[in-house]
DNA sequence: GTCCGATAATTGGTTCAACCAATTTTGGAC
DNA sequence: GTCCAAAATTGGTTGAACCAATTATCGGAC
């Protein structure tokens, strides 16, 4: 009960079948198991990595619900074509497995958040019911308790749900999980802290008034401004 | 061998720990597991079901994959908020156990493709390969072989591949995941099909003039194109 | 030789029983 | 009441066995 969460999590320690779907993932990423190519059996896997048959399947399970691969009774596991197949949880099983397509992922990810988080804004802004709008309030302009990341997070995501649309609470739950890899980087900067706090007023302001072109402007803005801010850090970080 | 794709996928027995994701998956949707409520003990729930141990976990870890609940080493199973962690895949999850949600489901994807497809084909004309040219050519201009649905499906997927970010071409697998559910409404009626093919080719023309804005407002055209003829339709076959 | 069908071998799906490992609960010492 | 160690609870893993679907094999009909 003592125990915070972040302690529970970092200590946590790795269940079997995470080692295995770990393994197999980083050979399908990496090419050693070809689209199409059967996978060795369940027992020859279990014997290979000295774990049980169940072990291997409930890592099996995991891969066949990314979409990345097949199974049938009585034949085997098939490596399928994720750029054909593949759901969008897969973007992060590739950044835990191949860090060189890190950046391209962060950059695709980025494009996407551009592309549709300045839309939600606008239709937040349109449908906002007033319990919403108090949420908004409330995380927006209390300066105290959490800090600046976690009420960016909040932001966005009542943002989402003020939208009306499921997709859009869900897509910025998918952004998120990867403010572990870039968050940091862009939040330790105390300039970019202000202007998200400026950020989050403006736009709470913009969706109180229903002004919809406005809140779109808002968070586009703030996305370029983020963005360049980030890719100016990671190149720094790079040539040090 | 001789087994037709469809009579494989329609014949093909439901495995029992599929049978026990659904009956979990419904509890939560519906709400009978709410929020922050615990599950039932893997021992508890395997009794109740008359199935083994094993096959209830491999239920369970399918919910951990959708971040629908949490599962902790000598606690429990928690039942998570979905619209705070859930990622987009729950969707779909949703639509096979809530018949309810379907018509909010089916048009919250509408309005996120709608937002992101647009913006996809433009990048697409933007950077499109000379090889992504000329797949494209390939399959919008030859009118023989696979039905204009399937060809329809490609289209889509070849611009995603062009645009050169794979979480467009992701988020177009996702939501060729609905065509099952809308796909044939549409493309059953002579005229949309006319429609979508016109589509096909003025498209292809727009990226290979690298066009980008008039890519763009094509795209943006059929996909108004189509809600509007879906939405009739549906509500035609709600009166009938 | 080819083709067909029965049969055997292979492989994933499920069950059972036991034990390991982490957490929670219990109950006594203070 | 607090604290700590033991016991109970619960998920994690293992081993072996059997069921069910698919594939490979082999013998006979032609």
């Amino acid at each position: 009960m003592l125990d915070s969460i972040e302690i529970k999590q970092s200590i946590k320690r790795t269940r079997v079948h995470e080692q295995v779907t770990r393994i197999l993932l980083r050979r399908i990423i990496r090419g050693k198991l070809q689209v199409g190519q059967k996978l060795s059996t369940e027992r020859a896997m279990a014997l290979e990595f000295g774990v049980n048959r169940t072990t291997v399947r409930e890592a099996l399970r995991y891969l066949e619900n990314l979409d990345l691969i097949t199974i049938r009774q009585g034949d085997g596991a098939y490596v399928k074509n994720y750029l054909e197949s593949g759901n969008i949880q897969i973007v992060k099983a590739i950044l835990q497995v191949d860090n060189s397509m890190r950046f391209q992922v962060i950059t695709a990810i980025m494009e996407i958040r551009r592309i549709n988080s300045p839309e939600m804004a606008y239709s937040a802004a349109l449908k906002r019911s007033q319990s919403h709008l108090q949420r908004l309030e409330n995380t927006a302009l209390n300066r105290w308790g959490v800090s600046v990341i976690e009420r960016d997070k909040k932001i966005h995501h009542l943002i989402g749900l003020a939208s009306g649309n499921i997709l859009h609470v869900l897509m910025t739950n998918f952004y998120e999980e990867f403010y572990d890899f870039f968050g940091h980087l862009y939040f330790e900067n105390e300039k970019n802290k202000k202007r998200s706090e400026k950020f989050h007023k403006d736009i709470f302001f913009a969706i109180k008034k229903q002004n919809a072109q406005e809140a779109k402007k808002i968070m586009r803005e703030i996305l370029l401004y983020s963005e360049k801010a980030l890719f100016s850090k990671i190149k720094c970080g790079a040539d040090a």
